[in-house]
DNA sequence: AGTATTATATCGACCGGTCTAGATACTAAT
DNA sequence: ATTAGTATCTAGACCGGTCGATATAATACT
């Protein structure tokens, strides 16, 4: 209940530190090929420090890892959308942005949390939740736009899911074919469907 | 060269079990999850037969098991769009297999390769191009049907993309929150599209 | 006899997880 | 204001179990 300042600010501190590595390796290589003892040498950290932090072990820290990604390309997207004139540049420039970031990273990084939704969906209700409710809000930020373009809400809805998932598709595609290709045939289709 | 005849025939049937067990857990839970023992068991067959069968080990193993998986699918998917009328048709015909299967598995099974794909596409080189070049068999099967329904060549492949892009990012998207929503709004707005 | 295949035992390495000890810093009583 | 007390957090050794891989022997077939 009273909680002391200092101690907790440098306590939040690596625990910051211990989410963002991981959600870096899992996004990189997925929950299973992910140690914990990798997590500690690339946090910095011991391995108490983590499971002080996350009683509940690799899923607990998964799951705080996955909550986290998922919030920050929820935001970027917000961001993207916001510099956008229409409903097709905005789109466009999400594609564009995470074409970028894949290239940037030599096609090793990719969506944040689709490897571990495909790898612990049916193993891990906990972390299915949180990658489902991840993908949930980046349909709710494109539905919205497509909303203020002028569709009906149940459209939005749709055609968000049809949005969502050409990119995670072409994400995974690229990856696999180690070229931007599928992400920018996805791009242009899009803007055909979305004019 | 000169391969005796009957004992070759019971190996590569031990063969055989050892690439359709692994396909089957590659497909529920992904590469680093699935261990060679629990290969071995669900095959039935002894470790030491795994190493005779594939010197190269797991990796070996998984590349014959992408193979097989890719190949399997992509018969699927010319007996499916075989019995279809237009292209739109075929499109849905598809979609709808892929979700009566994954709802079949309990939301279990999804893409075949895609899990594989994603984790390993960084690391081995291997199982990045079998992954890659699965894909590719599906794209080119799509993108004949395009053809096949008046598109040019290019467009064709375009519009592979995104239909093979969304199928994938449906199933995933279908699997994390175990609803077939996705699979259906992309059947419907790829309906539109393609129409 | 000779080769192909199976069968099992075993290897070192690493897995996730637990434990205890110690360092740090804030609280509260005097 | 000092200090004893307490909660927070770090640190690393250690656990049984499982990992992928190998070695060697036995078996089946030509």
């Amino acid at each position: 209940m009273t909680e002391t300042a200092t101690a907790r600010r440098s306590g939040a501190a690596s625990r910051e530190r211990f989410i963002a590595t991981t959600a870096r390796l899992l996004q990189r290589q997925g929950y299973a090929a992910t140690g914990l003892s990798e997590i500690v040498a690339a946090s910095g950290a011991p391995k108490g420090s983590l499971y002080f932090h996350f009683p509940g072990g690799k899923e607990e820290l998964a799951a705080a890892a996955i909550a986290s990604a998922g919030a920050q390309l929820r935001d970027a997207i917000a961001t993207v959308f916001a510099s956008a004139d229409d409903v097709a540049a905005a789109i466009a420039g999400l594609i564009d942005a995470l074409a970028a970031g894949l290239a940037a990273s030599d096609y090793r990084g990719g969506c944040p949390i689709a490897t571990v939704a495909l790898e612990r969906a049916g193993d891990s209700p906990l972390l299915r939740e949180r990658t489902a409710q991840a993908f949930d809000s980046w349909l709710d930020a494109i539905a919205a736009r497509l909303r203020a373009g002028g569709l009906s809400r149940a459209r939005a809805e749709r055609r968000a899911l049809l949005v969502l998932s050409a990119i995670e598709g072409a994400l995974i595609l690229a990856r696999a074919g180690r070229d931007p290709g599928p992400l920018q045939a996805v791009r242009e289709e899009l803007a055909e469907l979305l004019a």
